[in-house]
RNA sequence: GGUCUGGUAGUUCAGUUGGUUAGAAUACAUGCCUGUCACGCAUGGGGUCGCGGGUUCGAGUCCCGUCCAGACCGCCA
């Protein structure tokens, strides 16, 4: 910490210290004046430390000191002492700097909103003033880890022979997937650059280079709108592997991972199951599942019939779902909030047609809003069934669409979850989801399109399907999921012609659209590309979730709002027409 | 692209069916105060009610448009 203004930190200091001479450097956080005695709060990013002046002691530095204002940098030489009243809620709260120097290095505005942790301003005007609002010690936090994440993640990945390979941001634009960031050409007219939106095509030529294990903490670029956990640019983890199985990707990384706990958090993760992406959504209904909770979803189909409940026995007849969660303790819901929760499934974006409750009530009686056609001993069956004990409320969405009733469920865990405190925000809930199927079908078109990419490996014993029933085809793709958020994503990639063929075609890509889209890469994989896979971690995520933080703008240093533009220095923004001219550009 | 919420003092907010001089807290300034750490007490300054248009005798309040922020849906291989 030695240097030409300070000889320690303000957050350093302790008792030990005492009769030292010490100089230090900082920010004006708050002055108390007690008339015959002022405290000074000496803040910078390691911690804060009480300056003591008294009036009559060190009248020039008292008088001086009454006028500093909020986030003035200030030099204080002086000698550390013992406290005369203690402060036990900071670190350095036993001692205090008795000054023989002030000097101020620079007088500051006064700033916009309260440079704390429980800070009186709002998002946007944070962002407009970036640098203030890192200042706070709680962003700083932010940031700090997110330092020791990505120092952590180096040890470990150099450690096992992984080299750090930058590739280029000027690239060519691929039509798949997200839209791209363009950037124009001025010595092409009319031909255009994009960012990567990831460096995927361009690791797996690395391996056909013979890297081996490559990795890159890199920026990646998505024109896309935007979210709480999403950023137009955002950072990734890359990495990616040859001469490997689906397996030794995820134990690898699954190394990695607890690795990084271990160094940053102190936190030691245990084992990572490996679900099938079947059985994410089965019972859960959503391919991210949180599971620091239970309440799986449970079919119902064969304790609903035979009754003259006609929507249900058409349902169970045309193969409908019947699907339900058991939401323990929830009996006692009021008609009301039964009511909320049949809004919350009716919402136009989850669209279920309603929601069916069974209250099993403490005294072992029921209630439910299908009193009429099911009697106390059918709704017995249907508890026994759910394995619902006396309190717990049933609820039950159907529908003819299998993945819309799941769907739903998953949302309505969610939902209760959060509104019964029923997640222990103390726990990690980390694991693979693997086996997710090669291909989806477009809702509208019915086309098949991939799920995850067109390089995804399936898997062996699946090959046979591509040529059959191509929607059956399950990839040797694998999601990290943690605490109900996708953080890593990765694939075995194709290394086989004929299979990147296969699935070329089933893409419905001609031999023209797949030469002027990937040429390059299949040409690069004729020259001997090994077996290879990899995956990408969303680092602003895994911080994120590292600091319990709402938003993934809080641990980015300077980041875009919702709606894609930076506050503080007004991006984007419009260029000089000769600019324009330059790159061939005119405006509509 | 769509739905919803919000925009009033430096800041966070309140502002009733449209009606006198638009309030509170906090921040700031000045003064007092011998150990504070959310210090305390007193006094004071501080407003184009996002912007534009409309209805009305009268608009912070009602209507239309627009800009900005946020949440969600679509989108995000």
């Amino acid at each position: 910490m030695q240097t030409a203004f300070r000889t320690h930190s303000c957050g350093e200091l302790r008792l030990d210290h005492a009769g030292q001479n010490v100089s230090l450097c900082g920010w004006v956080q708050k002055s108390r004046d007690l008339g015959y005695i002022l405290f000074l709060d000496l803040r910078d990013r390691y911690g804060i430390t009480q300056v003591s002046i008294k009036s009559d002691e060190q009248k020039e530095i008292y008088d001086a000191a009454r006028k500093l204002g909020r986030e003035f940098v200030i030099q204080v030489k002086g000698v550390v002492a013992e406290r005369e009243s203690k402060n036990d809620k900071i670190p350095t709260g036993h001692v205090e700097i008795v000054p023989t120097e002030l000097h101020i290095l620079n007088e500051s505005q006064l700033p916009p909103f309260l440079i704390e942790d429980e800070t009186d301003g709002l998002e946007d005007l944070r962002m407009e003033y970036r640098y203030l609002d890192l200042r706070r010690p709680s962003m700083t936090q932010n940031i700090l880890l997110r330092s020791h994440v990505m120092k952590a993640t180096r040890e470990f990945l150099d450690s096992q022979s992984f080299m750090e390979i930058e590739t280029p941001f000027l690239i060519k634009s691929t039509p798949e997937g997200a839209r791209d960031f363009l950037v124009p050409s001025r010595l092409h007219h009319g031909t255009f650059y994009a960012l990567p939106q990831s460096p995927q095509i361009m690791k797996q030529l690395l391996m056909v280079a013979g890297m081996d294990r490559y990795y890159q903490i890199v920026k990646c670029f998505r024109d896309e709108d935007f979210r709480g956990d999403r950023q137009p640019e955002f950072t990734q983890i890359d990495c990616e592997m040859s001469f490997v199985e689906q397996e030794d990707v995820l134990s690898m990384f699954e190394g990695m991972i607890k690795h990084v706990f271990q160094r940053v958090l102190d936190v030691n993760l245990p084992e990572f199951i490996r679900m099938p992406y079947r059985d994410a959504i089965k019972y859960y209904g959503i391919d991210k599942p949180d599971l620091r909770f239970d309440c799986k979803i449970q079919d119902f189909n064969e304790v609903m019939g035979g009754t003259d409940f006609k929507v249900f026995n058409n349902l169970i007849e045309n193969d409908g779902l019947i699907a339900g969660l058991v939401a323990t303790g929830c009996a006692k819901y009021s008609r009301k909030q039964i009511d909320a929760l049949t809004n919350f499934v009716r919402e136009p974006h989850l669209g279920a047609n309603g929601l069916v409750y069974i209250k099993y009530n403490e005294d072992g009686t029921f209630k439910s809003s299908v009193d009429k056609f099911y009697d106390a001993e059918h709704l017995q069956r249907i508890a026994d069934h759910a394995g619902a004990q006396k309190g717990d409320l049933i609820l039950m969405v159907a529908d003819t669409l299998h993945g819309k009733t799941r769907k739903v469920l998953g949302q309505l865990r969610l939902h209760l979850a959060k509104q019964e405190g029923w997640i222990d925000e103390s726990k990690w809930s980390v694991f693979w989801v693997v086996d997710f199927p090669l291909f989806e079908e477009d809702e509208e078109t019915g086309d098949l399109t991939f799920a995850h990419h067109p390089f995804c490996m399936p898997h062996e014993e699946d090959l046979n399907y591509l040529y059959s029933e191509p929607q059956r085809v399950r990839a040797q793709s694998y999601d990290m999921v943690m605490n109900g958020n996708e953080v890593v994503s990765g694939s075995i990639r194709v290394h086989r012609p004929d299979v990147q063929a296969k699935i070329f075609d089933i893409l419905g890509l001609s031999k023209e659209e797949q030469d002027e889209k990937f040429g390059f890469m299949l040409k690069a994989f004729e020259y001997g590309a090994p077996p290879h896979g990899g995956c990408a971690f969303g680092l602003d995520r895994i911080i994120m979730l590292m600091r319990n933080q709402p938003s993934i703008r809080d641990v980015i240093a300077f980041p875009k709002t919702a709606g894609g533009r930076d506050l503080m220095m007004s991006a984007p923004a419009n260029v000089p027409t000769d600019n324009l001219d330059e790159l061939g550009i005119g405006l509509k």
